[in-house]
RNA sequence: GCCCGAGUGGCGCAACGGUAGCGCAGCCGACUUGUAAUCGGCAGGGUAGCGGUUCGAAUCCGCUCUCGGGCUCCA
């Protein structure tokens, strides 16, 4: 289930005044944005085509704070050229040309774009006779516009990157190069921005990963295979001690199945046709195919079928922490939120069809209030509905589908459909998060699966005495560990709350004289339960403060003479605020409250 | 997988055809300090790997691996 940031250029900052506007004028505000946006992609091919005259155009849309262009280039672009373009866009701005609106027919347009193949191509797709195309300059390019009425207008943009595109996203086309941009309104917003870049980049996860010891990658072990540290693996096991507990409470059982399983099961699923291009090799086991596994879902299943089922034991929830291994090409891997090997919170619910609605409500509720637990206090939520491709009937999918939306009306939440994005094997629920940053980033998913069951033939045995296909239910309410914790390490800035910080109380004698009180209140708060370390190194408090601070440790606590003679400690938050000495059952109290509370 | 870029001591960087340097961390020593870096010393790499060009290669070329930004895909 993803659980991965827009791209590049879709990071998409809160501004100051987003929330104050009215809905018309924001929706005005937008469509002034994107009319610059669309203008200074424009502008930015001018200036490719006076560059590269042979230069063949792809197309050049607005997207989220910004744009991009698509060209085919005699030669490869290096970043050394984007100030130099950049530099010549200025100029085009700075002539305040006009842009013009033509309509033409589909042969004008033919002709206009004789020898761009690319364009004649879009222009074929075109199901109208007539077409418009915009100029400014010496530039015309086909386009529906609308545009800011002269490039005057685009008053504060950046170009940011280079990268290839194949033409129309299909890799058995030709690799474009793309060109990305961001523009604004305003050179503060220009500004607020790219300092929002800057600080989307001090929290990369990949970045604390390393920084904080949480977690590491290596070229002997394989891309993509994440190795947590002691420090990583504190924080996923409180994140799976809680998320077994709060299981545990709704009425999950846990299970554990598995890492291979023969080939042929995954035949049966379906897995080994329809997914084939995510899983490694078989293996050999005494003349026996294996695989690894990709998913959890078929053991579930044949742990299911060791009995018949009766209706009155439905519904069954069974939640399993199951790692998986997948194949993911080389170029797609990123840091934990894109790996090869993952551990799902996963949970397959089997129940009866009057049961799903109910059951649809309780993931639901769930997923929203691990993601609140975590810190995550806005989401938006989407209804995926059937895809071109799919299993089972129309009408399974319309009565389910209708179930998911009656859940999502029980529970009041807005959401949106997102058309066609289902499944194959059934419509899903996703919702999606946004971090500290306002960034966005897909979470929990719910999704109904018409294909299992039927391919193994899961049943329940019903008041009448006959057997009936389960109703099974796919769901994660956090993703998957390294992805979660990528996307958590990311909401907090690494700093995370006090019940989940690896170490949650540094002890920092002044001098060494003070070493034995400073063991003796860290191993009080140990027995407390608080994660608590002395930092026994002979060097200075200051040095000390600093790095525990930038260590991001929820409590420093200064121990010196005073400390010792009136049994206390002197605490400093990584806020930076000093609370001054006080006792160390106060900070205890402090502490627990903190920790109880899942606060910072 | 494809396009572009990059891999230099644990980390961050410099040297960019002419004996690989700096800071942090580490180790040793001194200092014993009141809320974000005490001082001094020592040690550590032959430049991701393999092959080539050259009198001479971190520097140029080729292949491989890994990483970054994208395309595509996804938990």
């Amino acid at each position: 289930m993803p659980l991965v940031p827009k791209r590049m250029g879709g990071y998409n900052f809160r501004s100051e005044n987003e929330s104050e506007m009215g809905d018309q004028a924001e929706k005005n505000e937008n469509e002034k944005m994107e009319r610059i946006r669309h203008s200074a992609s424009h502008v930015m091919a001018e200036v490719i085509q006076s560059l590269f005259p042979e230069a063949k155009f792809g197309i050049g849309p607005v997207i989220e704070s910004g744009f991009y262009y698509d060209f085919d280039l005699p030669r490869t672009l290096t970043p050394e050229d984007l100030p130099l373009i950049e530099a010549r866009m200025a100029e085009i701005i700075a002539q305040d040309l006009p842009f013009t609106r033509e309509e033409v027919s589909k042969e004008e347009a033919r002709s206009i774009f004789a020898h761009q193949p690319y364009k004649l191509e879009l222009i074929d797709e075109i199901p109208e006779e007539l077409m418009s195309i915009y100029r400014q300059g010496s530039f015309v390019d086909l386009c529906r516009g609308p545009h800011v009425s002269s490039t005057g207008e685009i008053t504060a943009f950046k170009l940011l990157s280079i990268a290839g595109a194949y033409w129309r996203g299909d890799e058995k086309r030709p690799m474009l190069q793309r060109i990305y941009g961001v523009a604004f309104d305003t050179q503060e917003e220009l500004g607020r921005y790219l300092e929002g870049l800057a600080e989307a980049a001090k929290r990369d996860h990949r970045k604390l990963g390393q920084e904080l010891d949480l977690f590491s990658f290596h070229e002997e072990a394989g891309p993509g295979l994440v190795h947590w540290h002691p420090k990583g693996a504190t924080v996923r096991r409180l994140i799976e001690d809680f998320w077994i507990a709060e299981h545990l409470k709704r009425g999950y059982e846990i299970v554990y199945s598995p890492h291979i399983a023969k080939l042929d099961l995954w035949k049966m699923s379906g897995h080994w046709e329809l997914y084939r291009e995510h899983l490694y090799s078989p293996m050999d086991v005494e003349g026996q195919e294996y695989l690894i596994k990709p998913m959890n879902c078929p053991a579930h299943i044949l742990m299911y079928k060791t009995r018949l089922r009766s209706y009155r034991e439905l519904p069954i929830r069974w939640a399993e922490l199951g790692t998986v291994y997948r194949y993911e090409r080389s170029g797609v891997l990123h840091g934990l939120t894109r790996v090869r090997g993952f551990t799902q919170d996963d949970a397959h619910i089997f129940c009866r069809p009057d049961q799903l609605e109910d059951e649809v409500v309780g993931v639901l509720e769930f997923a929203i209030f691990m993601m609140h637990t975590f810190g995550f206090h806005e989401h938006e939520v989407l209804l995926a509905t059937r895809p071109e491709r799919y299993a089972g009937t129309i009408d399974i999918w319309e009565e389910a589908t209708e179930t998911l939306e009656r859940a999502l009306k029980r529970l009041a939440l807005p959401y949106r459909v997102d058309p066609g994005e289902g499944v194959f094997y059934g419509p899903k629920i996703d919702i999606r998060l946004r971090d500290a940053l306002g960034r966005r980033w897909q979470g929990p998913t719910t999704q109904v699966d018409f294909n299992l069951p039927q391919r193994f033939d899961v049943t329940y045995v019903d008041s009448d005495g006959v057997a009936h296909p389960v109703v099974m239910v796919h769901r994660t309410v956090l993703g998957s560990m390294e992805r979660f914790f990528g996307c958590l390490i990311e909401h907090f800035g690494g700093a995370f709350p006090v019940w989940l910080a690896p170490v949650q109380a540094m002890v920092i004698p002044i001098s060494d004289r003070h070493l034995d009180y400073a063991h003796k209140v860290a191993a009080e708060l140990q027995a407390e339960g608080l994660r608590t370390q002395v930092d026994v190194r002979p060097d200075r408090m200051n040095l000390k403060i600093r790095q525990a601070q930038l260590q991001k440790i929820p409590y420093m606590l200064i121990v010196g003479d005073k400390e010792v003679a009136s049994a206390g400690v002197s605490v400093r938050l990584r806020s930076g605020e000093d609370l001054g000495s006080q006792t160390l059952d106060t900070f205890k109290e402090m502490a627990t409250e903190a920790i109880a509370q899942k606060t910072s």
